[in-house]
DNA sequence: CTAAAGCCTAGTAATGCAATAGGAAATAGA
DNA sequence: TCTATTTCCTATTGCATTACTAGGCTTTAG
């Protein structure tokens, strides 16, 4: 599985705050219920996103988190890459992998470099704007 | 990692055994040996290919393994997928799944189910004789 | 008959994933 | 200043999967 619960979580989060980013700061608790997600469990993702700078973190009462940027410049492939550690799709292409001693001779290499760039390209090609919904409740109005 | 090992090896073996095709049927061992993966660990991922009629195995004195059809014939995508189970990239998406209860309302779903589409066409238009290297020794023989 | 090979069923060790636990520190408001 | 609220931090646990090993059985050619 490329993309596991972690990722999968912090992106539905980031597009949940981006669609309630007109409420100010929204408490864990309030995206916990929003999404069905366990709180604990929420804790440990939204703490990689802020210490990425990705969201803004403020304790205490009124307190929660927001973007800190507009939706439009945060990339699916950032959020993930950064979530999942690698989007790699082998374990020859990954960051802390020496590369594979076979490397020079191999006659698959350049397929798992033509998807993994593939993988890449598309996901940084989505930003977050483009998965929010058109808010409720102003369909219509003029 | 969308690709594990098993998936890896497979592909090496399936390159290697069309590389000496003309040598008719190759012992496990020489492969193992070749491609520097363990006999035993090797077996599995031959009997899979076998079970699924990718490979023909042939037992005694004599033995070995030849591919049952000509290398344009078979796709990475197809090698792949048999070896790992499945090539989803999430789980949301994943056959044995029986599907999010989110699904309806999830904004995510697009993504996953446009970059399941990536992976596959991708994978599916590389065929395995596109990665068999020109064979050693004939270069330049008229 | 025998050596060479594939076939089959288990088992195990290690890893990573998903989730939980418990408390410390900060903040706003009464 | 006290209290409720909320994030932040470090571990730990249970579980599933992955990678690999073990041992024996069956088939085949010579």
């Amino acid at each position: 599985m490329l993309v596991s619960t972690k990722g999968r979580y912090a992106l539905r989060v980031m597009v949940d705050l981006a669609e309630h980013q007109a409420a100010g700061r929204i408490p864990l608790k309030e995206i916990a219920a929003r999404q069905g997600i366990s709180e604990k469990y929420l804790e440990n993702i939204l703490a990689t996103l802020v210490r990425a700078n990705m969201l803004s973190g403020m304790r205490g009462k009124g307190g929660g988190y927001v973007l800190t940027r507009p939706p439009e410049q945060y990339t699916v492939g950032e959020i993930l890459r950064l979530t999942e550690g690698s989007l790699a799709p082998v374990a020859c292409l990954d960051g802390d992998c020496k590369g594979c001693s076979r490397s020079d001779e191999c006659p698959t290499l350049d397929v798992w470099k033509n998807l993994d760039k593939l993988i890449n390209d598309y996901l940084d090609g989505v930003t977050l704007d483009q998965l929010v919904a058109p808010s409720e409740g102003y369909d219509y109005v003029i």
